[in-house]
DNA sequence: ATCGTTGCTTACAACGTTGTAGAAACCAGG
DNA sequence: CCTGGTTTCTACAACGTTGTAAGCAACGAT
């Protein structure tokens, strides 16, 4: 039951090149051979083959992002934006949902891009540079922190200077105990090694000590490890008196955990997050954290996807900062 | 630098379907041309262009699912059990986000299933019955509510049944003032519609009468919408002792308008939600919800798919229906 | 030596589409 | 009615892959 350009251009009387003449919105048709093409068309219910396009033409249409977990909303979120900056440009997006593994990365890296997409957005958290070196197939934006020298355009933003202003807010409000939760061990976690970064810069910056019981390791990022790494921090007897959370998934199971052991958020402990997702807006207490612009990480890296296809494949990578401000809610306010 | 079988051929010094072959394991090759034709392979970084192998064989062992938004978690935890329950068929998912609206979920059924993918797994908001007929290309499962005889195989959970239990739950608690907040005018809320009638059959059987001051409508289902009827119900006077919400977001946003309002929950404002994600296992305070078996609806969804492209795709369109319980936590606990 | 048999390899065609190049139809001006 | 230019249409090849059928060795059995 399903047509080609052959039974089209048969039916209408035409040869299958004006028939795919006519799909293409080709100019020089002749209005009667059009209406006899497109009444086929419609009475067939015809819709080009893509795969037989793409091997003619080399493009599909559709580009892919590759995200490592849509249960975090930020890559959700971050989803939304890209599909609407992809329209712009007359691009489906199809998402890849890696798992956050190094083996499905590479294979999302490689595989996915082979041929089936003309491009791919790419979140990692476990691949490095190396990993990626060689296999960019097809052009790839890559988001989140910088991976050096990697061989692809890059969009970031300033993880160091967003986790040094969170937590100088913090000092800010008068806080010298801060904990930090979501340090990472793995050589994967660049985003949690920056944003300790600048957590301890702003921690030297205010003549505060480093104190390394109050870093909190989280093996991934979602609520029930921001939870769990402060029922450690209490355990263990060590009492913040503020927390900043690598990010809001992480924020909001610190929150529920605090909850539980009757501390009081901002009052006992002030709670600032990482991603400015859509619960942090709705919890309780609501959630201080950082906004970084998704709308615009979105656009930039659709628009270098966008002029990789059309531009140069082998100019020299670009990197784009993507800017972020300071949400001040409820878990940590403006003032005291 | 995007090399061919024909490439690969040509350094190995055999034919192009003798690499083909090896490629995809076939038997009777030599062991020693193997080897040459790997080493071949593995020199060039050669990988299959999909589009072709598509186009000759007519699989590309990809399969979509469109959901409307990623940004509702319930959508994204079930993309992640689809991505799982897929791999163990070898399939890779793509996920499309439709938005919801009824043109972009229209050209979702027709556009991206065409030729690029397997089969689609499509959780449809706006699209009716009689949008889906005549666009089943390529072989379709729907999820949530039953569309009255779609062409297709289908997989849902008693929406009624579970709206009942949840509002008889909330009655059991000696709530007799029970809101629903969710109901949609519509064509397109079937969820909305299945679920508002078993709140009403829960009252009906309890001998409480059914006030429309009680049943606020959400336009969408989000945090906001759902902090906005709680708004408008308190604004006009109507005091609810429960808030029954048709899903978990609404329920999180009615936590938080209801804190705002200085009512207590659950001592004031008993709350239930639908979806069981994980924010309401975390919020403050916890959230009772009906909890649909995702990873069950999945691996259905899977294996209706499965049989289809297996087996016969005229064969009557299947209906499966995918357990749920009631979990039951802070917001409206077990005994009062 | 001859004849299957079996194992391995290859040439060719086809999947559905579009770019190229050129043929046919049309039109205006002489 | 012809000429030359434009518009409209068509035949053919090609994109990279795999199924088919057939070719070519090498082998043991006759």
């Amino acid at each position: 039951m399903r047509h080609r350009l052959k039974d089209v251009a048969e039916r209408a009387g035409v040869s299958v090149k004006t028939v795919s003449n006519v799909v293409n919105g080709y100019q020089h048709v002749r209005p009667d051979t059009r209406a006899r093409v497109e009444q086929a068309i419609a009475e067939l219910n015809y819709r080009p083959n893509l795969s037989a396009r793409n091997l003619r033409k080399g493009r599909t249409g559709v580009i892919a992002l590759a995200v490592p977990e849509l249960d975090i909303p930020y890559f959700a979120e971050l989803a939304r934006h890209v599909v609407s900056a992809a329209a712009d440009h007359g691009w489906t997006v199809l998402i890849d949902q890696t798992g956050g593994g190094p083996e499905q990365e590479r294979k999302a890296a490689r595989g996915i891009g082979d041929h089936l997409i003309d491009g791919l957005i790419f979140s990692p958290l476990a691949l490095s540079a190396d990993d990626l070196t060689g296999l960019h197939g097809t052009p790839m934006v890559l988001l989140g922190e910088r991976v050096d020298h990697a061989p692809a355009d890059h969009v970031m933003v300033d993880n160091v200077a967003a986790a040094r202003e969170t937590t100088a807010h913090l000092i800010s409000l008068g806080r010298r105990r801060i904990a930090a939760i979501g340090s990472q061990r793995t050589a994967e976690g660049a985003s949690a090694r920056l944003r300790l970064a600048g957590y301890a810069e702003a921690l030297t910056d205010a003549g505060i000590g480093y104190d390394e019981r109050l870093v909190a390791p989280a093996p991934a990022w979602h609520r029930a490890d921001g939870a769990a790494a402060i029922r450690h921090l209490l355990a263990t007897g060590v009492r913040p008196d503020a927390v900043f959370c690598f990010n809001d998934t992480l924020a909001l199971g610190a929150l529920r955990a605090l909850h539980e052991a009757g501390l009081r958020v901002p009052a006992d402990v002030a709670v600032a997050g990482f991603d400015d997702i859509e619960d942090g807006r709705f919890s309780i207490p609501t959630l201080t954290t950082v906004a970084p612009d998704k709308e615009r990480i979105a656009r930039l890296a659709v628009e270098l996807l966008a002029g990789r296809l059309d531009g140069d494949r082998d100019a020299p990578p670009r990197e784009l900062v993507a800017p972020h401000r300071l949400a001040l809610r409820e878990s940590a306010p403006a003032h005291p």
